[in-house]
DNA sequence: TACGCTATATTTAGCCT
DNA sequence: AAGGCTAAATATAGCGT
C-alpha cells in the first residue's frame, strides 16, 4: 500500500487570467461544459429561458439556448450578410401588449443591429473603392471641443462600420447573393421548437461552433440523466 | 450538546422542473447567480467572451456579458419606443408575438452584436497604426460627392446615436457622469472596461432587468471575493 | 487533443432569521 | 424577498493514459 495520494484533488486557482496556455483550452473547455450544464439546469429546473453565447479565446462560437433558436443562428453564422431593408418594419409591427417589455428589448435591439448593417452596407457600397481616401483626412477646424467629442465618436463608429463590413467580406468571400434573412424565420412560427424535444427532462443542448469547425459530433455531457442532441456545425 | 444535526445539508434535487412553486422563485434565483457567476469566471480564467441571458418564469429578463454587449442594449431599454397604435391590427393579424419567440429574437440580437463586433475589432486593429493621422484632419474637400453624401448620412446616424446617449444621462440623472461611450465599449478594447472596475478579479456583472422593475438597487451574490457592480435600471 | 481519476474546492437544498 | 447556515452534492485542478 503507497502512503502516497494519488492526486492532490482540485487545487485552487486564483480568479485572474490563466498564465498556463497549454492548461487555458482544458480549463476553458470544462468550465464551457459546467456552464451549459448549469444553464440547462436552470431551464429545467426553474422553466427558464436561456440565451447563452460563448467565445472561446481562439474566437470559437458555442451557444446554448432553450427554447431553441440555433436554426436562426445557424442561417446568420453560415451565411453572408443579408439585406433585410422592411425587416425592421416587420419587427416593430410586434409590440403586442401582453410581452410590451419584452417587446422592446428585441425591438430595441434589432433596430441597433439594423442600424449598424444599414450603414454598414450603405457605406460599403461605394465607400470601399475610395477607403484608403476617405479615411486619410479629417478636419478639425471649426469645431469647439464637444463637437470634436462627438465627431471622433462618430468617426470611430464609422470606421468601425466599414471594417466591420470588409471583414465580413473577407471572412465570407463574395456570396452576396440574397438570402433570406434569418429574422424573417424568428416570428412566423410558434411551433419552432419541435415537441419530440420538450418531452425529455432536460431540454437537449444546442450547440453550435464555428462554422470551420469540420466534423459533426456528439456532445455528451458527464454525469447527465440523458443525451444530449447533436453539436451541431454548419 | 445536541445529538441532532443542525441541517441535513443540500439533498439531490431531481432534473425536473421544480413542482414547489413556493421554492421555484428562490430556486431560480440562486441558480441564475450561479450560473452568472459561472459565466463571470469563464471570461476570467479563459479570456472568453460571453452574452448570457435568462428569462425568469416570470419573463423578467436578466443578462450577463463580457465584454459589455448590454450598454447598447440598454440605451434602446431606455429610450421611447415608437408607437405603433396604427399597427396593432396588423400585429393579431399576423401573429402573436408570444415570448417565446421574443426571446429567440433577442438571443440573435446578442448573437448578432457579438459577431458584428468581433468583426469591428480585428480589422480595428489595422487601423490602428493610421490612427493619428485619421483623426488629424478632414477636409471634406477631399471627398467627392459619393463620398460626402456618405459621410453625411453616417454623421446623421451618429448624431442620432450620440443624442439618444445624452438623452439618457439627462433621463437617468447624474449617476452617469464616468459612464463610458457605448461605442467604446465593444470587443475592440480589453481596458474598455473603466478601471475602477477592473480592480476586481471577476470582471463586475453587468445586469439589466425589466425596465418596468423600479427601484435600483444592489445586487450582489453571496460568497463571492468581491461585490458586484449595481443592477443598472433603465 | 481529449478522457478518467482522486482529492479538494465550490455550490446549493433545506432550514432559519 | 433576501441572507446566513450546515452538510451533502457537484464541479474541477492536476495528473495519468
Amino acid at each position: 500500500m503507497s502512503t502516497r495520494r494519488k492526486s492532490r484533488g482540485r487545487q485552487k486557482v486564483e480568479m485572474k487570467k490563466m498564465s498556463n496556455e497549454s492548461n487555458l483550452q482544458v480549463t476553458f473547455s470544462k468550465h464551457r461544459s459546467g456552464l451549459f450544464k448549469k444553464a440547462s439546469e436552470l431551464c429545467t429546473l426553474c422553466g427558464a429561458k436561456v440565451a447563452l453565447v460563448v467565445f472561446s479565446p481562439a474566437e470559437k462560437v458555442f451557444s446554448f439556448d432553450h427554447p431553441n433558436v440555433d436554426i436562426v443562428i445557424d442561417r446568420y453564422l453560415s451565411l453572408a450578410l443579408p439585406q433585410h431593408n422592411g425587416t425592421m418594419q416587420f419587427i416593430e409591427t410586434h409590440h403586442s401588449a401582453n410581452v410590451c417589455e419584452l417587446n422592446k428589448t428585441v425591438t430595441q435591439a434589432i433596430n441597433q443591429l439594423h442600424v449598424e448593417k444599414k450603414c454598414g452596407d450603405e457605406l460599403n457600397n461605394s465607400c470601399k473603392a475610395t477607403e484608403a481616401q476617405f479615411w486619410s483626412a479629417c478636419p478639425i477646424d471649426g469645431m469647439n471641443r464637444t463637437q470634436l467629442e462627438l465627431f471622433k465618436k462618430a468617426l470611430k463608429e464609422l470606421k468601425k462600420l466599414v471594417a466591420q463590413h470588409v471583414e465580413r467580406i473577407v471572412i465570407h468571400g463574395a456570396s452576396t447573393q440574397t438570402l433570406p434573412f434569418f429574422l424573417e424565420n424568428s416570428f412566423t412560427s410558434n411551433n419552432s421548437v419541435p415537441p419530440h424535444q420538450q418531452q425529455v427532462q432536460m431540454y437537449p443542448l444546442q450547440f453550435f461552433q464555428n462554422p470551420v469547425t469540420p466534423p459533426p459530433h456528439l456532445f455528451d455531457f458527464n454525469n447527465m440523466g440523458v443525451g444530449y442532441g447533436p453539436t451541431k456545425f454548419f
